[in-house]
DNA sequence: CTAAGGTCATAGCCTAAACCTATGGCCAAT
DNA sequence: ATTGGCCATAGGTTTAGGCTATGACCTTAG
């Protein structure tokens, strides 16, 4: 669902953050490094589009009214993810300078990075970290030729050669939307999944082949699709206003189920859980960055 | 610390993402009711500013590549504050016509409300809620005199005439910047804390109060103030980048210390916690929507 | 008691970015 | 082969935001 067309601009939201922090419209014009009247006239506009008075000013600087107490810290929230992303395109586009270099696999450097890479930004502001995205295949093929010092995957397989780590799991699961019939019954056999169309991703992608291996291992063929989308997000919002039952990582619908937008339907006998793993090469030192990265994670 | 001038506009990417969930920038451009190509340029502009390309474009759509995928992902956490913060913003706006109104205290509403608020928004896209901040006695007040139905506060006193619910904690604690000599030790005598010049909010405020009655309690006088400030961001700020510790809620610096950028310091003997509590009138029966909005919280 | 230095607001100008409509090229499905 | 979806380009208009210069105000220092 769009955002609407008069929600702030990030730039206003982070310029009046700024302003409750330094305490005057001057200090956190600076440090934006604009013009004093520029952001005096953004934080207005910020106010009449909000519709409340955030800023009590005074001849000695600006302290926030209780409203703007409250929606400052509301700001923070967004400000924080968009550090988060910041440093994660930073990251993905160090391609090679970095000092710390990581490979990961899709679902890690989606739903999880950012938060660990946000993290370690703020605690090692002079280091760069270069991040690359592949499936776990190629992670591992990176270690072994030197392009990265340390891999994120997610496999069940054994590995030889890498020393590792266990720092989250991920699971496929089933989901529904609220109004879909299976959302009171909360449980259904996998015989009635196996024969029951679903929204998939394309044929050939990781999430449907590790299904279809589980299904075949019961001796039950592959779903049907009643409709087939090229990415994740796709396949989510499809199901969100949707009737129809998907089959998707954990992960990717946490926030969903959380909100309870998306009802998470317990198959029996199914159950495909894989772990997410940090590995490096047994042979190399872990430069002492990736140390800290790791300790980070295990707190 | 300032999000950079060439950061991405809010409103592209809340539009790339829907291209991402609904297959094509046409449909994208229709939802967010701009002509398509605008939305084409906006995308287009978005892809320079980071310097990658998102989109594979063809005559059947638009599915991410692989970056866009990943982005797409952390763009998304982003657009969960943002709604966040919107549905607070019209929580705070309804002030009269909602069908539940809350009233809460400062921070409560500032740190943890707006999640509530936004899951609820989501799994109830009629209703209105509407939001009243103020102190822990203006709420208590409301909830007699009818102005609000559900109200929660942080308190240690005993309650009459209420019925509670708990749904959370809240303590004070030290916390120095990470090059403070106290960093290291981790530990101070509660003497030590009293005898050294602090970081606070202005006399008055409730945080100051509660650190000065423990202190006198334990027949220490109230610390001496190196630097008054108006809100607890600037207190928060300051102290990230001065030498000087402060006294401050658990809950406004637990990104802070999450992060690394802030160290929390164990003081001997001092102890200020309370709890978060939901009350209502006994009397009154809980409206529907509020006994919802509980159920979700005690998950 | 006055002068200096900080605060924020206003005025006027200017540039740059974003929007729209109209059009064209492309591919798939009918 | 035609239709109807997709996306890209072109040209013109408007709006929003920026800057400099200035003024009014209060606090603090001398």
């Amino acid at each position: 669902m769009p955002l609407g067309p008069s929600f702030p601009e990030l730039a206003s939201l982070d310029l009046f953050v700024s302003v409750v922090e330094l305490g005057s419209v001057s200090r956190a014009a600076a440090a934006h490094g604009v013009a004093q009247p520029s952001a005096s006239s953004r934080i207005r506009h910020l106010e009449r589009q909000l519709g409340m008075i955030l800023l009590e000013r005074s001849p000695s600087g600006s302290i926030p009214t209780d409203a703007g107490v409250v929606v400052a810290g509301w700001a923070e929230a967004i400000l924080r993810s968009a550090h988060e992303l910041k440093a994660g395109l930073q990251a993905f586009q160090a391609e090679q300078s970095g000092r710390l270099r990581i490979a990961a696999s899709f679902t890690i450097a989606e739903y999880l990075l950012p938060q660990w890479l946000g993290r370690f930004a703020r605690a090692h502001p002079g280091d760069s970290i270069a991040l690359e995205v592949a499936n776990s295949t190629s992670v591992i093929e990176r270690l072994h030729d030197g392009g990265a010092d340390l891999g994120f995957i997610e496999t069940t397989s054994p590995l030889t050669d890498l020393d590792e780590h266990l720092v989250g799991t991920d699971e496929l699961i089933a989901v529904v939307a609220p109004a879909h019939p299976w959302a009171n019954r909360r449980t259904v056999p996998v015989e009635t999944l196996a024969a029951t169309p679903l929204v998939t991703r394309e044929a050939g992608s990781g999430t449907r082949e590790a299904l279809e291996a589980a299904l075949a291992a019961l001796d039950l063929g592959p779903p049907t699709a009643i409709l087939e989308l090229g990415s994740t997000s796709a396949v989510r919002s499809a199901v969100l206003d949707g009737n129809s039952p998907t089959v998707i990582s954990r992960l990717a619908v946490a926030a969903e189920l959380d909100a309870g937008s998306l009802i998470e339907i317990e198959v029996k006998d199914l159950a495909i859980s894989r772990s997410l793993r940090a590995v490096w090469p047994r042979r190399n030192p872990l430069p002492p960055l990736a140390v800290q990265l790791l300790d980070s994670l295990t707190v």
